[in-house]
DNA sequence: TAGATCCATGGAAGGGCTTCCACAAGCTCT
DNA sequence: AGAGCTTGTGGAAGCCCTTCCATGGATCTA
């Protein structure tokens, strides 16, 4: 049978309260007695049961994460940043997927009111108005990965810069007929790097064209951040015929993934006959030799947690809004030699 | 603040027992009486408070997966079967990554000791005899993925019969100079497939040859499944110069991505020069037109946590080893035409 | 009609911890 | 020497549920 603390108690000779204290660090207790608590301890082989300690300190010591899985080596990354910072603080991270979009608030309200997790970490998905003002009058903190709320601590990265940056790289090998490949624009990355396409078309006065601008309506449900969305869309642009695009920027590197595809399958070379430059830059990117811009994914996961961390210990905190900057990584798929940009 | 099972019993004018009864679906409650508390229930906005429950019924609802992240793609798909199965049995997932061995050993005591979960999955990572039997002796349940321990329910692929079968669909190709990567033999998926490709090897008549064998000490502490090691393993292979094999079975898909790139790096042609066949059929094997062995990761994940839930909920089945077996699926790098094989 | 049976219900006990309060012992300061 | 502090310690109360037992009213039996 597993030791409780008053087996301890009863051990060392104390009571429970002192056992409590030599565990947690107490200043309220002599060495002598704590020596004699903690070899106790080591007698029984004693660990805290970690559910009672919870329901005691209101505090479950874990954060949540949602993830829209199924989007796959995007979140590799990032998991990976947060998993490594949540250790390192001595939380355990819950890990919800979700694939629909209605099951997220479905995990919502169950974190917020089971109160399983001490904080929670919503990655690359929406959240409703009606929730956030619920989760701002819990005590349930929530940290926005990859999104944007007004009223909400959020970390992205410089979206519509980025799309700046990865547009006007492709103006300046000299391309004019230049296409994007956007997402869903109900998604807040979506939309902003459509903003610096947009931009960079405007200040190399290269006129907006809708016949370049392709946005999935492949599972409508879903937010188009994937290779299906990006096939689909290269085929549209390369059905242009003769006023097909000669370069594309595509929002995400797994639907550059996709248009790689389509444009292979028309037999058609990259860069020669259509440059392209992705987002994200994930792992697949260098194997596709897909020039691409750059997110720290790590990095973003890390912070995220710090910054949930803080917000628990201290509810006042200003609300925070991180964009990492980006910068374009050259690979050969955007016919420039390689070199970094700013 | 939070409604308690208390306040609900007061404004539902019944015990604290009966609303309990009444949310947990007990047959000793009459339907006016549940209508009425479901009423109240509704009405104060109440949830049960998750780790009061846990602490009341010794359960938890939760499991973990150790997984070690560090490789990466592998175990995309492993966890989404995973979080799949979880979270369709209503359970949660607590995800621990390790990256360095020993940190394995911790997270397995901190599950079983603190009772944070009630049953534990471990992919591709070793435990331990002492281990084993500790939670043998507790009622924690494990389960291990891609990984074998004779005591253990474990769910793995047929990785000697795909080596097999790898190896022997390069022979049937004419190869005659047939070299292996492989990860470090500690791990028994390595071993397996050692064996498998020394199988093939030798019912074809060709001798096995330790030049022909490569396997990486990179990294002694990991298990060698990863780029790096791929990549200096082919390296050294083609310093064979002459003697160089023409075809190379791989161990798994993310050490022949580094073989690929190491190929290419030395202006070799795949297959042409080198027919190369890997091991997972992981989502980048399709990108790099590599031929693989798969493996039905999703499926294997899902098995997992159904097999846990039975374990927990009866611990005298027997002890279960699972095989999936595997098929090849051709792509371009081994140098056959598009034909499945059984 | 009395006695036996059944079953919905209330609520105490229990799960294992933290925290707060009370107490006693040792101090300090007049 | 006595009053007033300080401080380490014990243990009750509290966290919020589930479960078990006792109760009493309804129903059934002879």
């Amino acid at each position: 049978m597993r030791a409780t603390i008053y087996d301890v108690a009863k051990k060392a000779g104390v009571g429970i309260g002192t056992v409590s204290r030599a565990i947690n660090e107490s200043p309220r207790i002599t060495s002598e007695t704590k020596e004699k608590v903690l070899k106790a301890i080591r007698d029984l082989n004693y660990q805290p049961h970690a559910m009672a300690q919870s329901l005691a300190r209101k505090k479950t010591n874990m954060i949540a994460a949602i993830v829209p899985f199924i989007r796959g080596y995007f979140y590799l990354e990032l998991v990976k940043g947060i998993q490594f910072e949540a250790t390192k603080s001595n939380y355990d991270l819950l890990l919800y997927s979700v694939d629909e979009f209605d099951k997220t608030e479905e995990f919502l309200k169950k974190t917020l009111r089971e109160r399983r997790v001490d904080g929670v970490l919503l990655i690359s998905l929406q959240i409703s108005d009606i929730k956030v003002k619920k989760f701002r009058h819990s005590n349930v903190p929530i940290v926005l990965v990859d999104g944007y709320h007004p009223q909400l601590d959020s970390i992205t990265v410089e979206n519509q810069e980025g799309a700046y940056l990865a547009t006007g790289h492709l103006i300046r090998q000299g391309h004019k007929k230049i296409a994007m490949i956007d997402a869903q624009l109900k998604s807040v990355p979506a939309k902003e790097r459509l903003h610096g396409y947009k931009q960079a078309l405007k200040e190399a006065r290269i006129p907006f064209e809708d016949k370049y601008l392709f946005i999935s309506n492949l599972a409508i449900e879903k937010d188009g951040f994937n290779r299906e969305a990006g096939y689909e869309g290269m085929k549209r642009l390369l059905e242009l015929g003769e006023e097909r695009p000669t370069a594309v920027f595509v929002s995400s590197d797994i639907q550059a993934a996709g248009a790689i595809k389509a444009i292979k399958e028309k037999g058609l070379g990259i860069p020669e006959d259509v440059a392209i430059v992705g987002f994200d830059d994930i792992e697949l990117a260098e194997y596709l030799e897909l020039s691409t811009m750059h997110q720290p994914l790590f990095e973003m996961g890390r912070l995220a947690v710090q910054r949930l961390l803080e917000r628990m210990a201290n509810k006042s905190v200003e609300i925070l809004r991180k964009q990492f900057s980006t910068h374009i990584v050259i690979r050969s798929s955007c016919g420039a030699s390689a070199r970094r940009m700013a």
